[in-house]
DNA sequence: CTGGACAAATGATGATCGTCATATATATGA
DNA sequence: TCATATATATGACGATCATCATTTGTCCAG
């Protein structure tokens, strides 16, 4: 019946779907900026220089959104991925990634670290599908970090990977707590100098 | 002008200030089991057995609330209190507070537990006062772990002492956010191993 | 140039929020 | 018993929220 073609897809994404990545993308800054609850549908679409109406074009509720952009907020974050633990010597990959998760930089723009230290005390309040994608995330993490650290030689590479999140995750976001900068930055780096005298053995 | 006498006390707490004291109560609860956001003022009321609109006779606003709960947080908590690490013997202090501070039972009842893990992530958008006290009851559980310590014989107790709570508060933030309960446990299970046999020389 | 398809904007709905003015109930002192 | 003080309840205000129906604007086919 309908006999007008499938929409012609000029690019690789549509109008539409670049338009819903621009949204999440807004998203996964501005949660990790705010929390899950701290930005509102209409904010959010603002920031994406759009108004609040077309929200329900791009996504079938707020609790829908907030899934992807978990999601896309690990995809994105130069910090906690993959990227520095991929390196071929697993000695310079590690120092790279503590490095980078504890550096000032991550410290001072969350909306564009690791979102676990940000929100890992909202999780157990996350609707339920963003819940699970920020479970996944975490395990995505450990699971790097162990193979790393097997690679390093150290056996018991999952225990030890574990305390080396738990130490990294609380770390970042006990020093966003304090209200003295300078005593943030001085936690920061002995964490990061304590962690590779550990873990890297010269 | 007011001949009236001054309102008798007939017990330590006037009739009021016990009202003030449960709904204090009802809110340390409360917001560590939802966040601080995720409580409104007329639920709290509920909770306490009262109606919302008595709430500014006791408070002078949500604000206002939330930084004197945040206080009571820290005063309740069994766990990451002082009272194990003001034992005399220091190897017996410092086990039975991370035993405690990492047991089950705080994982389940986190409304019961210390605040820190429940709420880090929230601590840059609380409210400025309630984000002062939590600050300072950060720097309290801080300061206690660094003396203990430094009883063990640990020189550069700080140092070692910020490495222990990063880890402890990552690993029961992080334990709450995994779906499945028994990873969850045994996640908390090697972390308390693993930090008594590293802090504790037999 | 015209008609149709679709993305985004406008505007409204009901729910929930913090806040406060006012009314009620309870207890105390004369 | 009556008057007064004080603690709590009732009810309403405006703001903000997620959601959705409807209109407007824009781009392409004929």
């Amino acid at each position: 019946m309908p006999k007008t073609s499938a929409p012609v897809v000029h690019n690789a994404l549509s109008h539409k779907e670049r338009t819903r990545a621009r949204i999440l993308d807004e998203a996964a800054v501005a949660m990790r900026q705010e929390g899950i609850g701290g930005i509102g549908v209409a904010d959010l679409m603002k920031r994406a220089g759009l108004t609040h109406g077309g929200f329900y074009a791009h996504f079938a509720s707020r609790d829908d959104l907030v899934a992807h952009a978990v999601d896309r907020m690990f995809e994105d974050s130069n910090f906690c991925r993959n990227r520095p633990l991929d390196n071929d010597d697993a000695a310079i990959g590690l120092a790279a990634f503590i490095d980078g998760y504890l550096s000032e930089k991550a410290w001072a723009h969350p909306e564009h670290a690791c979102p676990i230290p940000s929100l890992i005390s909202e999780a157990p309040h996350m609707p339920s599908e963003a819940r699970a994608r920020f479970a996944q995330g975490i395990t995505g993490v450990r699971t790097a970090l162990t193979a790393t650290l097997k690679k390093l030689g150290h056996k018991e590479g999952k225990t030890l990977a574990d305390s080396v999140l738990a130490e990294i995750v609380g770390a970042m976001a006990i020093a966003r707590a304090l209200p003295d900068e300078a005593e943030a930055a001085a936690l920061l780096t002995k964490t990061r100098q304590e962690l590779k005298s550990r873990l890297i053995k010269a």
